[in-house]
DNA sequence: AGCGATTTTGCACCCGGGTGCAAAATGTTT
DNA sequence: AAACATTTTGCACCCGGGTGCAAAATCGCT
């Protein structure tokens, strides 16, 4: 069993309380040089640092925040969870990282954070179930949650996006300027309000250019083979007169599966007999291979917001930042 | 300024002392269920649960585990990440994600886990400088520490990895039965001893089927770019019938990157002019468009046999499991 | 009913630090 | 040297729960 040093035992070997140990540590504190230096000399001898776990419980502040991820199948999360980890250590705060999934709902892993005393919650990309919200364990008292990539569709929890309705107007003004008029857009979990939402915005701009059909394909969740699954499923039931010119995908890793689908399984050309378009600017998208055209979040800004709300520079206020359209060879 | 109901408060409106309300909440303790019951209708009303910090700070225990994570480019690290939180909360642990980078080294990263009493600490796939060993802060009274995918080089601490002397046994006689003779080992980190043992194992087994001489090509660190350009620099320094016939590159990312360059800027056929080779089967490098062949780890299994040793349901020791060749178009 | 055995409950004190206040030590002024 | 101001230090008590033991309540049996 290990054993830390604790306070006292350092006042001890100094010769002072276990009160001016304290001092000694906090920073601004009133203490003599003097003492100050017999009791670092006495603490790194006796490799002491004070024990974060009992300082939280008196102060209140754990500095640790709790990010919640449910979709390990995106790569995207991985430039997320670096930035937010690496701006959250700079603040002196620290992730815990919890996964969301069939064994471990939203519920489970708020009321988890709650009890571990988190200083905040970050819901990273995830987004509630209608009966999450109810819970009524959930009310006040929770620690502050912020929403990270996705819309907050609780009231007083902000969200940091990237603006849905900017990005899909200039994807679709720049589909429209290829010349692109049968387009069809491919949801992850259509379930969720912020697949809504986007598909909105893309029929309205359509609708607005003329365009009144949009075709639907929708994908179980958003991975790779769950791109190209859908895609298989759309292409088989289709003839090649019929269908969609161009093929707009929730996210990157929907939009690669499908486009390795309708090219290896269907023979397709992209962009010439099919383009597609996905959402996120994932490192891979961009390589020859695929040279995906999409639409790129400003990440590091996103996570720095979500930061300074979190420590409180600023105040909490959804906010949706414009991203870049990135126009490549697939369309 | 949020505020969590009390065992004494809990007390107190059930009829009985603080104690009782600790002994309702642990499983097994001696306890009326009549008392119980009353005791969990006041918690219910004041949505009470215990506070895990309190409750820590006098058993020593916190069912948090630190997780140290250096190189987010890698893909790779998300199913890692996936299946070790997934496997964790299922003990009832929780992952502190630990980010080390230029700002965060590995004594930080630490002595900051140990400061906050963390149950273990998990090394995923990142390796320690020689310095940092030496530290003398980090002697014994550390928590418990195991390296996930990576060699330890610390005495007495386990690693849990996929077998590279075998792995790349597979790899070389899979290659040389292919035909090839001329092959080239790009490193990632090429400092790290990890890198230097696969390039071992990979000259030796090489050697023993008469082929002395390995071009080595290193990159600065596991990324597609970096890939990308170390492979550029190697194309445009040689000349078509002096290079290497295959490539094996440390992980997948980097073969990717080098398959891209190949193929996009100097022309050459994957694989009749160059054969690629990756390691960790990413999901992407399995599509048709790159058709990696690769070496795949037994992330699950890995993942479980850590945990296990994080519990101490398995006594901690090294173990090397086997992988398993994906042979695909690349070869 | 009475007595011992057993279960349930309350309590003193612990975990390791933080807080506000008062006592002690040091410094300054006349 | 006395009086006062200021800095430094020690202390009682707090944060919220856990532990072992003893008192209190309940049970079983004659």
């Amino acid at each position: 069993m290990r054993k830390r040093a604790t306070a006292k035992e350092v006042g001890e070997a100094a010769g002072v309380s276990k009160w001016t140990v304290i001092r000694a540590f906090k920073p601004g504190a009133s203490i003599t040089d003097e003492a100050k230096r017999k009791i670092m000399e006495a603490a790194e001898k006796l490799n002491y640092s004070p024990n974060l776990l009992a300082r939280s419980l008196s102060t209140n502040v754990t500095h640790q925040v709790a990010v919640l991820v449910d979709d390990f199948a995106n790569p995207q999360k991985l430039p997320f969870l670096e930035s937010l980890t690496e701006r959250l250590q700079a603040e002196g705060l620290v992730a815990m990282l919890i996964n969301i999934n069939n064994h471990f709902d939203h519920v489970h892993a708020l009321l988890n954070a709650d009890q571990r005393l988190v200083d905040a919650i970050i819901l990273l990309g995830t987004a509630f179930r209608d009966e999450t919200l109810n819970d009524r364990r959930l009310g006040p008292g929770m620690p502050p949650m912020f929403v990270l990539a996705r819309d907050s569709q609780i009231e007083g929890v902000p969200a940091v996006v990237c603006d849905a309705e900017v990005g899909l107007r200039d994807i679709v003004d720049h589909l429209h300027e290829r010349g692109y008029r049968r387009p069809g857009f491919m949801t992850g979990a259509s379930a969720l309000s912020t697949a809504l939402k986007r598909r909105h915005h893309f029929a309205e701009f359509w609708r607005q250019k003329g365009v009144d059909h949009i075709v639907d394909i929708s994908a179980e969740r958003y991975s790779h083979q769950d791109g190209a699954e859908s895609a298989r499923r759309y292409l088989q039931k289709t003839h090649a007169g019929e269908r969609v010119d161009v093929l707009m995908c929730e996210n990157d890793i929907l939009a690669i599966g499908a486009m390795e689908t309708a090219r290896s399984e269907f023979g397709l050309r992209v962009p010439d007999d099919i383009a597609v378009v996905g959402f996120d600017n994932y490192e891979l998208g961009g390589t020859p291979a695929f040279g995906l055209t999409t639409y790129e979040q400003p990440c590091r800004e996103m996570v720095d917001l979500v930061v300074e709300m979190v420590t409180g520079k600023r105040e909490g206020e959804t906010i949706s930042l414009p991203g870049k359209l990135v126009v490549r060879s697939s369309t």
